[in-house]
DNA sequence: AATTAATATGCCTTGACAGGTATATACATA
DNA sequence: TATGTATATACCTGTCAAGGCATATTAATT
C-alpha cells in the first residue's frame, strides 16, 4: 500500500537519506557523514528503507552501497497522478475560493 | 517541509480520508460514514490534514464540509520531479542490474 | 590467527501519536 | 428557551517507533 511507503519517506532522517542518496549512490559511513548521526541509528533506518524497497544495497568488500531503486518513486508518480485533476483546470469558482481565501492553519 | 506532508498523509486512515475527498468534499459525518471510524477520530484526522494544509474547510449551517487543497498536492510533484530522472533512462547498466536483482525485501 | 574496519542487530528507554469515551461548542428548529 | 444535530476538544491509555549504547557479524589486513 501506498500509506507505508509515505510513512516511510516521512521520517526526516529518512528523507535525508534519500536525498542524499538522489546524486549518487553512497556507503553507510558516508551516509553517516551526511547525517551527522550514529551508525546504527543510519543503519536502521536503511532497513526500513530496504524493507520498503526504496533503496537497494550493494556489498563492496565490508561496504555495503546503497541507492535509490525506482519502483517506489513512479508508484508515487502513479498515486500523484490521481490527484493532478485537482491543479489542472478542473477546479470549479468554489473551490478556488476555499482553496486560496479558506484555509485553516491552525495554532 | 515535506517530511511533514509526507507522514501526514501516510498514516492509514489520513490517507483514506484523501481518497474519499478526491472525488468530492465531504461533510464529516459522511466521512464517518466512509472510514467506519468514530466522529472524534474523524475530527482528530482532519484537524491534522487541515494544519498540514492538506485539506481546507467551509463552515455550512453545522456542517463542515471539507476539500482537497491544491498545494500539498503539487509540492509533491515538484518534489518528485527530481526523483523522475531515476526512471527515465539514465540508468546505467550496474544500477538497472541491481534494481530488479538485488533488492533486499529482509523479513 | 589476531587485529582493525564496516556494518548490522539487540536491548532499553522515552516520546509521540492514535483511538476511545465523555464532554464542550455551535448552530438550527420547535 | 429547550432540544436535537453536527463537530470539536480534553483526558486517558496503549502502542509503536526512534535513538543510544553495547555487541555481534563479516570482511580485509598484517
Amino acid at each position: 500500500m501506498t500509506a507505508e511507503l509515505l510513512t516511510t519517506l516521512g521520517e526526516p532522517k529518512r528523507l535525508q537519506i534519500v536525498e542524499a542518496l538522489v546524486s549518487e549512490p553512497k556507503s553507510v559511513s558516508e551516509l553517516v557523514e551526511t547525517l551527522h548521526t550514529s551508525q546504527p541509528t543510519v543503519s536502521k533506518h536503511l532497513r526500513v528503507l530496504r524493507e520498503a524497497g526504496v533503496v537497494s544495497c550493494e556489498v563492496v568488500a565490508q561496504r555495503r552501497i546503497y541507492q535509490l531503486r525506482r519502483e517506489p518513486f513512479q508508484q508515487l508518480d502513479a498515486w500523484l497522478q490521481r490527484y493532478r485533476a485537482l491543479w489542472e483546470g478542473h477546479l470549479d469558482a468554489l473551490e478556488n475560493f476555499l482553496d486560496t481565501e479558506d484555509q485553516q492553519h491552525a495554532t
